[in-house]
DNA sequence: TTGAAAGCGCTAACAT
DNA sequence: ATGTTAGCGCTTTCAA
């Protein structure tokens, strides 16, 4: 079943029945009922392939997740899925693994849908990514982060502030013997490292231990690492996790060896994942809502669909969420 | 940059330049090196849509899950998408929003792209998105269940058996007193049905505490699903919770209540998520191998693709794991 | 407001 | 092994 059935079953031209579904109100409110009606009588579903390559729309948004597997981005995507359904896009995924090397070939294999947009979890780090991406002409939107030199559209916050506030808050509650667990990922490793380095401006002499774990991270994982850091000469006061699994692997296994939180140890998530006011004791974590980042990129994408391009650049902010357990 | 700047770039025909990409064991090697130095110096990006178009083969598959936010589809879609992209495949999303209702509508906006195939967790439901389905000729793949009439292909198992066999573990462990925390979807009710049937046939007298709760679930909904059923006139000796979710938040509970997981309480979940093994106690419960539907999907995808078509059924069956809190 | 012609970029089918 | 022609199903453009 073609247009062409469709225009042949209404008695109309093949340009006229596809005018009456995509611009009815250029169309003799008449005829668009009949067409309607034909495309009823023969189950007519629209190709979009065809019509993206003659309009050169896709209604096609890439999205690029460093793993599907990881809990963090959920909302994110979903939000953004949801929010371009609203206007007619759809949403072909992609999956960095972690990976910059991937990245190029990656890239290529999305362009190749020729998407309306590509949206990345992170900023793209290759050379020759970037180089692509450009060369393709697709709008860019880099989220989850705030690099200085963004490709073009770019939704997130700053990771290095996040570790910055973490540190300071449990500075600030008078918690002394840092420690730190941290997913070997981007932008967790952002995350620690802003952690680090406010604890090295206000205490020089301070250390932090530290316990790098794979991404991504998994509450066992977070069980381990505390037992690492216990096995330690000193034996910390604090631990910033650099997600809310971790946290809460943590917290298992302070609970498992009696440890008591806040008490004798601090513990602080980030994400504020759905878990963290329900666990025991509730999770103090810092919240970067990728529900609001998921819907502001995909408004940028609307935004740039209809030439009226404002703001290229939109801090989410977070905030910390205090709650027992730090 | 299209196939035609290749070719003039590469001084052979259109046609020349397609088969040396797509199918370089029909060209001349010296051909198809000329055409891939002209692909790198024109920086050529192959158009998919129009690709697609020409052949009737799109190289996408569509996959609708209940919702992005459950967590227990994460490992099945990772996989079923990293198989499907080893042959050049493209995942595009959909969202059930564990409704019924909006199936069809959601079915046509997937089926304009002509994917090569869908795959649903769960069966089809409706009479209208089983017809249209019908009528796309599109291959059907549905998981995660066993229907006993599948419009098409099947990957999956039993929900009602993963019940069943929930049920006989905690009877035959000695446990009464058997509570059921159920999330309100249509595989976590059909795992509750189980349950309740095989409790029912082997002790007719005996009742079943249940407690419904929203979908997706969330280890908060557990902890409350709990206090509920500990509020009640005869608290529970076992707990069959319909995700491990729900379960770790049962754990969470009675932990913060002092009671003693599995002495006073068992409690078994269903998925094994990555967390399952690492609670504290560890989680008894049903595992059911995401990353084998995804796989197993895919490979039916491939099979139907090359026109041999061997079993369009597939029971991937489901195992008990046996740990500590049951 | 409607229609006719042309073409999006590619591949199938046939011819050489 | 390579080239030529036609056409996938739609939209853009131009004409009426």
């Amino acid at each position: 079943m073609t247009l062409a059935d469709v225009a042949r079953a209404a008695g109309v031209a093949h340009m006229t029945a596809s005018r009456a579904l995509n611009s009815p109100e250029t169309v003799n409110p008449e005829m668009v009922e009949r067409v309607r009606q034909a495309v009823i009588e023969t189950g007519y579903v629209p190709n979009l392939l065809a019509g993206a390559l003659a309009s050169a729309r896709s209604l096609l948004v890439a999205v690029i997740v460093p793993s599907i597997a990881s809990t963090i981005y959920l909302e994110f995507v979903q939000a953004l899925r949801g929010t371009l359904a609203s206007k007619g896009y759809q949403v072909i995924l992609g999956e960095s693994d972690y990976e910059h090397q991937l990245e190029p070939a990656l890239l290529d294999t999305l362009i190749a849908r020729r998407p309306d947009a590509i949206v990345m979890v992170g900023a793209v780090r290759s050379a020759e990514g970037r180089k692509r991406l450009l060369a393709s002409a697709i709008p860019v939107i880099e989220t989850w982060d705030m690099p200085a030199d963004p490709l073009d559209m770019l939704v997130g916050f700053s990771q290095t502030a996040v570790g910055r506030a973490a540190a300071g808050y449990l500075l600030g509650e008078g918690r002394r013997r840092l420690a730190i667990i941290s997913a070997n990922d981007d932008r967790a490793a952002m995350r620690a490292q802003g952690f680090l380095e406010a604890v090295k401006e206000s205490h020089p002499s301070m250390r932090v231990q530290s316990v790098l774990i794979p991404a991504p991270s998994t509450l066992g994982e977070g069980r381990r690492a505390l037992a690492d850091l216990l096995s330690r000469a000193t034996p910390p006061g604090a631990v910033f996790c650099t997600s809310d699994t971790v946290a809460l692997g943590v917290l298992t296994e302070a609970k498992a060896r009696g440890i008591e939180v806040p008490k004798q140890l601090a513990v602080m998530g980030y994400g504020d994942m759905n878990f963290a006011p329900d666990t025991d004791p509730p999770l103090t974590t810092i919240r970067a809502d990728g529900k609001v980042i998921g819907r502001e990129a995909a408004r940028l994408i609307f935004e740039r669909a209809s030439a009226t391009v404002k703001e290229r650049v939109v801090d989410v902010g977070f905030s910390i969420v205090r709650r027992v357990s730090a």
